[in-house]
DNA sequence: TCATATTTACGACTTTATTCGTAAGCAAAG
DNA sequence: CTTTGCTTACGAATAAAGTCGTAAATATGA
């Protein structure tokens, strides 16, 4: 078992960690003004949001300054599994192939990437 | 612009969806029974969701007999395709060759299931 | 016909997510 | 010191999802 539970984030504590992975670290203010180029929402909104993550154990912080500074406490690839099981299981009927062909169908996808996954597709199936 | 505007089945509404897409239709018994093998709840509550996804045209139904029909009112493919790309927007920064590698280093995949993959890139590279 | 069983309708309660207003702390500038 | 501005803390309002109890309608069969 690992070690963190059932911690499931939010849509909008989705965003947050998006931000989170991408700058490794960031104050609520930092935070804001990223969400606030896609959506309209209050600072106090993004604080509580950010506190409440904070109790749920979804990101860490050093409040040593009295800017708080946020971490994400889990990881991207975790959570990106975490969240494809759940859609494998719930909507393509436990077929992770049915998933990446839909995935792979839907998106306009470059020839370049192609050749990345037929190459990783050689990996897997040899080694 | 398709014809359904934002219907975004919540998380009970896509178990119920996945039983409907499997059995083309069913009553709410039915779908409670099948339900019922994983979860535990009452059929009043299966009742009560699925008159509320007939209010939000997630379903239709036959109700010329007393015991009510129920549809899927939703394709599959493109309810796939709908939480496909909000995944891959918002948890794979856009990127759908990392959802798929990801989805593919996840699960134990067979050999032959790989193979259809690669026979589907190769279609996709020249066609 | 009458009792019983099944089904739908409806409303209410609980929980969780999201939103924001207001107060209080603190630091820098004047 | 005092004002100004930014920050956190906290509580409350709103909304959505999920849960279920109860009652009314309908069908079945004794």
């Amino acid at each position: 078992m690992s070690v963190s539970k059932k911690i499931k984030p939010t849509e909008s504590e989705l965003e947050i960690l998006q931000i989170l992975w991408q700058r490794e670290s960031a104050t609520v203010r930092e935070v804001h003004e990223e969400l606030s180029k896609n959506k309209t929402a209050g600072y106090t909104t993004t604080l509580k949001l950010m506190q409440i993550m904070f109790e749920k154990g979804i990101v860490t912080r050093d409040d040593r300054a009295k800017t708080h500074i946020y971490q994400p406490a889990l990881s991207r690839q975790k959570t990106q599994k975490q969240f494809l099981d759940k859609m494998i299981n719930g909507l393509f009927a436990g077929s992770s192939t049915q998933l990446v062909l839909q995935a792979l169908g839907n998106q306009k996808t470059s020839k370049s990437e192609l050749d990345e996954i037929q190459k990783y597709l050689d990996d897997l199936k040899n080694g």
